[in-house]
DNA sequence: ATGGCGCATGGAATGCGA
């Protein structure tokens, strides 16, 4: 089984390589973030075509939601229960016996903020979401843009801003690892400098200054069986390619 | 020292992302 997370920053612009991407890869499924589109402009129709199903939380220009599938989704999760929130960060779908959980975190902004005070609030909430929900589901998988590189290793040396990477948020990073989840992408040897987003400005992508920031956690019972985590870099190589590139988990 | 790109909205200039 083949599971991705990608943000396409705007499924509107990205759909000719998300498209693509799919024929080549062929994900059993792909968690989507920053549609930055409502439901009704999902592109539903075209997806089909291409093979796939997909349940989706849109919001008109920001945020966005989305898992593909091949298979159909069941039940569907639609934010975070118990959570009061005007954003739409959070999906979560059982696919075969696979409980996919596709989160976009807020940004954070600024330390210090009051988008870095909601960016700790929906951790938390997140966190203590989840607790039940890897109960119900052993195998399970948090997989999104997380907008936390959580180890030094996971940004490039001269990133000069401390949001992504402060202390608070590294700290809710390591809450959900003591849930029992595992960074997929570290069960493996990587490259130094292994990132899967890159500015669009001062031609950061070319001088890789990047930072990991989309991950895929995996529960116990899901960690065993992980074969391979890469980041694919193709995408962020063509035309009006989304900041990020995906990031490809297979499973046995 | 600053902003540098891309997207959305709306139909110019601004907010936001990371």
């Amino acid at each position: 089984m083949k599971i991705a997370t990608w943000n396409v920053n705007s499924l509107k612009v990205r759909l000719p390589h998300v498209l693509d991407w799919l024929a080549v890869q062929q994900p059993d499924a792909l968690c989507l973030q920053e549609l930055k589109l409502e439901d009704k402009a999902f592109p539903a129709a075209e997806l089909e075509q291409a093979g796939y199903r997909a349940v989706f939380l849109g919001q008109k220009t920001y945020n966005g939601v989305a898992i593909l599938s091949r298979i159909a989704a069941e039940d569907v999760t639609l934010n975070i229960p118990g959570f009061e929130d005007d954003q739409k960060r959070l999906i979560a779908a059982t696919i075969g016996d696979v409980r996919v959980i596709c989160g976009y975190f807020p940004n954070g902004q600024a330390v210090g903020s009051d988008k870095f005070a909601y960016k700790l609030r929906w951790l938390d909430a997140l966190t203590t979401w989840l607790q039940g929900e890897i109960a119900r589901h052993p195998k399970l998988v948090l997989a999104g843009d997380y907008n936390i590189a959580p180890e030094d290793r996971d940004a490039h040396p001269d990133w000069k801003d401390e949001i992504h990477v402060s202390e608070p948020e590294r700290a809710a990073f390591r809450a959900l690892l003591q849930l029992g989840l595992s960074d997929a992408f570290r069960l493996f040897e990587h490259p130094e400098k292994s990132f899967s987003w890159w500015d669009y400005r001062m031609m950061a992508f070319r001088r890789n200054f990047g930072l990991r920031i989309d991950h895929l956690l995996v529960s116990p019972a899901l960690r065993e069986h992980c074969r391979s985590c890469e980041v694919d870099k193709a995408p962020r190589k063509l035309e009006r390619p989304s900041d990020h590139a995906p990031v490809v988990l297979e499973l046995d």
